[in-house]
DNA sequence: CATATGACGACAA
DNA sequence: ATTGTCGCCATAT
């Protein structure tokens, strides 16, 4: 596994840990904010390779259509709906509600932790 | 180096 | 609203 990846996903796995609970974020969003543009696929990379214990809500990154990108009826999707449930999102008919749902952080979160979002140069 | 693949996304029919 | 294409980009073969 090369350096720069492992970085990346850290940066993937920071970002998502910074959504708030009740909250969800798109894959495409998650990857802008961590400073992949057009990194939505990249995102998915980094969760399908999530360390074995880690605390990341990994449940609340869903694709930007308001689904689950998880193939119906596989024990990880349940687990989201199940999660995400508990966080008060609904799911209707297999969708969530994106415009009420999604994460909109603030400039200040932003700032807060911009090594992320930022080069590290700067 | 050429292809295929995937927890994606935007857009055209 | 649903479905199909194409664009993206790191990995795997």
């Amino acid at each position: 596994m090369k350096a720069a990846t492992e970085k990346r996903n850290e940066r993937i796995w920071a970002t998502i840990c910074d959504i708030p609970e009740g909250s969800v974020a798109s894959y495409g969003q998650i990857a802008e904010i961590a400073g992949i543009p057009r990194g939505a696929r990249q995102v998915g990379y980094a969760l399908r390779h999530l360390p074995k214990g880690s605390k990341v809500p990994w449940y609340r990154v869903i694709q930007a259509s308001g689904n689950i990108a998880l193939k119906v009826g596989t024990r990880a999707f349940n687990e989201q709906c199940k999660r995400l449930m508990m966080e008060d999102v609904a799911i209707l008919n297999g969708r969530i509600d994106m415009k009420k749902y999604r994460w909109q952080p603030d400039l200040d979160e932003l700032l807060w932790k911009p090594s992320a979002a930022w080069d590290d140069d700067e």
